[in-house]
DNA sequence: AGCACGCCGACT
DNA sequence: GTCGGCGTGCTC
């Protein structure tokens, strides 16, 4: 066929007019341009330059007025056929503009844009215009070509009227071009190089420093590696304050490249290959090694129980995928575990391996997806992102702990893993392979109900017993009383263990001292100015305790103060636990052993996480004790026991999902308990110990979970009976959110009746969410169930698109379908 | 989003 | 009469 005519998609351009445009190809070029191509054409009015990608060709065109193709742009990175597609259809499916889902599947960094300039069409300004005209005109005729955009740096955007008059007397010319880049730069970080003790004392020293520089020395005791970009949206301070800590030798600037994993270079593991299969993983991979071999698009959900040994059989099922031919991607929920499963999977796959994670810089992504893009590489090993690695021909998708949030993604477009990797695999003609102990309720349905195959893989490698759980009622335990964290019968365990000198994993679910601190006569809560959240109590040694008050979402800090701000009362109290008070406690019961405290406090340097891990392993320490780090794929064979001080908040979280996330996290800390020989025990803390889903848990008996949790859905409609949408509304005036929610509803009413009256769905709300204020800004949402088809899709196109067109702009709007938190 | 066309009020 | 306000409609 000749491509005589291109359908092409937009890049930069808004949501609302995001379609296929078809443009006229010149003959010299219908040789050159394949699908993917980036192409440079002409767009509206003003014919305005604008990057466009290719995605369809034809012989005829009935478009009265087509334009015609300006350039192939020879751009560094390829597009695949495959790549194009799938943008297509994560606009169709997550209501983006063509060109964000690009944004999305390329690395990062790599940007198209339009700039704007003009030039001077006349030698000299006529004469008769005024002294603005001329300064104007002398700037352009230096700069001879003369950006937009730096004239209104210059001149203010006032300057846009007599731009457009000059132009329209033919005094000055109106240019625009695609400008082509990667941004290689990567992320400026700040860190300090001072110790926090000088740190401290330079703080409490009256001079030295100005109130701006000392709230930046204080923000950057918090966190130690935070880049230029996030002091200025946590604190509002300026790259100015920052210059000013450098010029004093306080802190530094640096590049946040990655450096070599500390995994790399000790000596690559010897391949396993010498531990027999057990008879399940062996039947298991039998029928995986059919599905390969299928040449259809299929999906398997590998349900086995913590130390079943599902690894080995994902490493085995892309070996085989591998041998024939085909290549692979491998995701993994989080960056803190790829150290350690980087170096089984470089065992037996080499150089052959690619590594993709949001540390990356954006150099090093480029050039990954270059060698991925050049067929040196056939395994694709990484986070969320890594299910847009440019392989062709993937023979299997794995996706293990396939329940976990971090799939979804919470950045627009918000896409799930899971469904660009099912895509994937429709066009790839390949196996989608789920692995989990606590498979999400949506995928073991599918399962179930057949549109999965289902393997399961139920004894623990090895014959090790599943560790014994106990749920411990603390309603009536004094050893808690007052406000004590461990019970007496965790108490005792712990004694056992560390007498036996057999390691102890414990859990809090929050990080930081107490969740809050109130006033005790008036009952005053320390709230965040800027959020509906209580602030946090944190507490730092150091030459003095240093005492503050954080709020864990805005980065807000403050320090505690000494008599209640409200009432003038002096007993201002602390309530609720966290892993700072959980190390305070551990110090007072245990104070001749050592512990390790791992939360995002103590992780957020660089690899630390890699290096707290490493230390517990070599017996450093005797307790290992944090949020839900510590709950993660860890394996420690001389740990056994695990203590949960409690889960009781995350199980009324107000979210239809709290109930499959809680089992799943009681599950993988149980798991952590007897990975080897000796049989592990398990402490469940709980003011509720009645509670269905604490006892299914503490039993490990997920399927019965599943039961009781699938009747609900059902009953209630949610996934897998429906689908999702939530429209996001929020602004900084209450008022102003109430009034748009108003309109939104009266609109949404209308579209639905006088275009899609067809289409059933069900809406609910407004709601307000969870944090109902964050950074200043009023939260809603409304929900809509929906099933998912063509015409619900376009119900919800239209509904979206018409709203972001008249959208005042006090409101912030945005969509999210089927989101992790609801 | 941008830009043009188009139809009403206050200026040379 | 004309400059300029912003409602409406289109972008291959």
């Amino acid at each position: 066929m000749e491509k005589i005519y291109a359908a092409v998609y937009i890049l930069d351009i808004s949501y609302r007019i995001d379609r296929r445009y078809v443009y006229f190809v010149p003959p010299e070029l219908r040789g050159i341009i394949v699908k993917g191509s980036i192409c440079v054409v002409p767009f509206g009015n003003a014919n305005k330059q604008k990057s466009a990608v290719a995605v369809d060709f034809m012989e005829t065109a009935d478009f009265p007025a087509i334009k015609t193709l300006n350039s192939i742009m020879d751009y560094p990175i390829v597009i695949t056929e495959e790549l194009v597609d799938l943008c297509v259809f994560m606009k169709e499916r997550l209501f983006c503009s063509f060109g964000s889902a690009m944004k999305t599947v390329l690395p990062p960094g790599v940007n198209f844009g339009t700039t704007v300039f003009y030039t001077t069409a006349l030698e000299k300004l006529p004469l008769g215009y005024n002294t603005v005209s001329e300064v104007l005109f002398r700037y352009i005729k230096t700069k001879k070509k003369a950006q937009e955009k730096d004239i209104f740096a210059e001149y203010g955007k006032e300057s846009e009227k007599l731009l457009k008059t000059l132009v329209k007397n033919g005094i000055l010319e109106k240019h625009s071009e695609v400008s082509e880049h990667i941004n290689e730069k990567s992320r400026r970080h700040v860190r300090l190089l001072i110790s926090e003790d000088e740190a401290e004392q330079i703080l409490d020293s009256e001079t030295g420093l100005t109130g701006k520089q000392k709230e930046l020395l204080e923000l950057l005791l918090h966190y130690p590696k935070i880049s230029i970009a996030e002091i200025e949206q946590l604190s509002g301070l300026s790259s100015s304050v920052v210059s000013a800590l450098i010029k004093k030798g306080i802190c530094e600037r640096y590049d946040d490249r990655v450096e070599r994993t500390p995994y790399e270079d000790e000596a690559i593991e010897e391949e396993q290959s010498e531990t027999p299969l057990s008879e399940e993983q062996t039947r298991a991979i039998e029928v995986i090694d059919g599905l390969l071999s299928s040449g259809e698009p299929k999906a398997a959900l590998l349900f086995g129980v913590t130390g079943s040994g599902k690894t080995r059989v994902i490493t085995e099922s892309v070996k085989t995928a591998i041998n024939s031919g085909k290549t692979a991607i491998i995701l993994i929920p989080e960056i803190g575990l790829t150290a350690q499963a980087l170096s089984a999977y470089r065992a037996v796959f080499g150089d052959r391996l690619a590594v993709i994670h949001s540390m990356l810089s954006a150099g090093e992504r480029v050039d990954t997806y270059r060698r991925i893009t050049d067929g040196k590489v056939d395994v694709v090993l990484g986070t969320r992102s890594a299910i847009f690695a440019p392989l062709s021909n993937i023979g299997i998708i794995v996706i293990d702990e396939e329940q976990e949030a971090t799939y979804k993604s919470e950045l627009t477009p918000k896409y799930h893993a899971r469904d660009i990797s099912r895509f994937r695999c429709g066009k790839n003609n390949c196996l989608m392979l789920l692995a989990s102990a606590t498979p999400s309720i949506e995928s073991f349905y599918k399962a179930k109900t057949g549109i999965y195959t289902l393997i399961r893989l139920t004894e623990r490698y090895g014959g090790v017993e599943l560790p014994e759980v106990k749920v411990e009622d603390l309603r009536n335990d004094d050893n808690t009383f007052p406000d004590k964290l461990i019970g007496k019968r965790l108490e005792e365990e712990i004694k056992i263990n560390l007498e036996k000198k057999e390691q102890i994993i414990l859990f809090a679910n929050r990080r930081g001292y107490n969740s809050y601190l109130s006033c005790r006569s008036c009952g005053t809560v320390y709230t965040c100015p800027n959020c509906s959240v209580s602030l946090t109590y944190h507490a730092y040694s150091g030459a003095e305790r240093r005492e503050r008050l954080i709020c864990h979402y805005c980065g807000y800090i403050s320090v505690p103060p000494k008599l209640c701000v409200a009432c003038g009362g002096k007993h201002i109290g602390f309530f609720g636990f966290g892993t700072q008070k959980l190390q305070d406690e551990l110090t007072e019961r245990f104070p001749d052993h050592e512990f390790i405290r791992m939360d995002t406090d103590t992780t957020s340097a660089r690899y630390s996480h890699d290096k707290i891990l490493k230390s517990f392993g070599e017996k450093e320490a005797d307790i290992l004790f944090g949020t839900q780090m510590v709950a993660k794929g860890l394996d420690f064979p001389n740990v056994s026991l695990v203590g949960v001080i409690s889960v009781d908040t995350l199980l009324y979280m107000n979210d239809f999902r709290a109930g499959e996330r809680t089992f799943s996290l009681i599950t993988q800390l149980v798991g952590r308990a007897g990975r080897a020989k000796k049989r592990g025990r398990a402490i469940l803390q709980t003011y509720n110990p009645d509670n269905e889903i604490l006892k299914l848990a503490a039993k490990q008996d997920y399927e019965s979970f599943y039961e009781s949790e699938i009747k609900l859905r059902r009953a209630v409609q949610f996934p897998p009976f429906c689908s999702i949408a939530v429209f996001g509304i929020s602004g900084n005036s209450e008022d102003a959110v109430w009034d748009y929610i108003k309109r939104f509803d009266a609109d949404l009413d209308e579209t639905h009746r006088k275009a899609h009256s067809g289409v059933f769905i069900k809406r609910f709300g407004p709601f307000r969410d969870g944090i109902y204020k964050m950074g200043g800004r009023f939260r809603q949402r409304i929900i809509i169930k929906y099933s998912d088809n063509p015409q619900s899709r376009a119900f919800l196109q239209d509904v979206y698109s018409d709203t972001l067109s008249k959208l005042p702009n006090t409101i912030k709007f945005d969509l999210d379908i089927n989101p992790s938190l609801v």
